[in-house]
DNA sequence: CTCACTATGTGAAACATTTAACGACTTATG
DNA sequence: CATAAGTCGTTAAATGTTTCACATAGTGAG
């Protein structure tokens, strides 16, 4: 209820759900305490930054021992709203929402995708993952007070399709089309453009050096 | 040839493709000139920030008139290698993988899928998005110089798999599964996990509140 | 040619994020 | 119990990124 941890970075937000994940797997695998120096090898963030991305949240560790794993997995749990489920709707049943569709969000995952939505006639009525199809016609219809979308169309339809989900009720976009949607201030967007990621790595790779490759015996 | 500039901010880096097929648009849309404040609205990028972007490369533009389309994007495809194309391996073409296939990177594009392999005997020899599927025991034999991987397997397989792909002589990995490869530090490795985006975007939605919903007429 | 406009390029400030370093406390060991 | 080793939480410094705000210079109309 209270919404005053409006002050943790976003940079540790986008974290959270990695480590969350991970001390989930930590967990079954029976382990009582970690250290944020074997977090740190194993999500791949500075042990230092770790540390400070749970100190936002008050003491969770203690000093010589480390973090107990069972309590900070139920700390995460309240803290990411494990508990109560966010619903979600997928538009665009191609290669990539079936994907997303196949996907087992419900496994460590508070977000399930409730409904799916496709132009094409030959997939409505059909399920994917577990998913009912429906036509994007019906989606005024049917899409329910669901406030999350996934749009995976065709780009050149993704800026009608956020106009009808904001029309319909909808405040957060996953946006994997490359064109870059118009919305009101209340909608959130978040961009996730395969085309640049891939352009961006290549970039990287041919003017950011790592260090040299290192014979391996 | 010159690797002088490396001090090109990484945050700039990242938004260079964007702004690359944002020209190529505006382009093939007949226009020859571009302001800041136009190319700011289309992208999303604050007129400030994209000046700032654009000044490490020098003075692209004219005062009190903006920039010439023709002229930045030649800049930008020399800047961006978009002559040489950059040959890319695909590993695992499940509906992840597939939907990469099908995607058309080679239109305003410097990189091409150009082997994809899979572990399902019944996928080998399949052409997917023009490109051939090859068995992944033949993984070593098959890849020649390729030096950029997507990694679009069950994440069981993925360090593994990653291992293989170093040995082979790949520098640079775009990993989709949500398990955080370990490599040698020569090779890069970009993390794009569909799970955490979507559970971050959730985040988002229910901690920082966007400014309220308001009425349209 | 003049003058009002326009829009760049950038210094400086603001903001955000990461990392180093270490005091303080816990645990483990003999 | 004393001591060594381990690890957190945090202060402070370093680094990275965005944004403001404006001097400057080119544009274009009359």
């Amino acid at each position: 209820m209270d919404v005053e941890q409006t002050k943790i970075p976003q940079a540790t937000a986008k974290r959270l759900p990695l480590y969350y994940r991970f001390l989930n797997n930590l967990h079954s695998q029976g382990k009582l305490r970690v250290s944020s120096k074997e977090l740190s090898e194993a999500v791949k963030v500075d042990s230092a930054t770790i540390r400070r991305d749970f100190s936002y949240f008050g003491a969770l560790g203690k000093k010589g021992y480390g973090y107990n794993v069972e309590y900070l997995l139920s700390f995460f749990r309240k803290t990411l709203d494990q508990d109560e489920t966010t619903e979600v709707a997928l538009i665009g049943v191609g290669n990539l929402g079936t994907a997303f569709l196949n996907y087992n969000f419900t496994k460590n995952n508070n977000t399930r995708i409730q409904i799916a939505f496709d132009a094409d006639h030959s997939r409505v009525g059909t399920e994917v993952g577990g998913v009912k199809v429906e036509h994007v016609d019906d989606l005024e219809d049917k899409i329910g007070r669901v406030s999350v979308a996934i749009l995976t169309v065709p780009s050149a339809a993704a800026q009608g399709m956020a106009e009808r989900l904001v029309e319909a009720g909808v405040t957060a976009i996953l946006n994997f089309t490359p064109a870059r949607i118009t919305v009101p201030s209340h909608v959130r967007v978040h961009h996730i453009d395969l085309a640049i990621e891939l352009q961006a790595l290549v970039y990287f790779l041919k003017h950011y050096p790592l260090e040299e490759a290192v014979e391996e015996e």
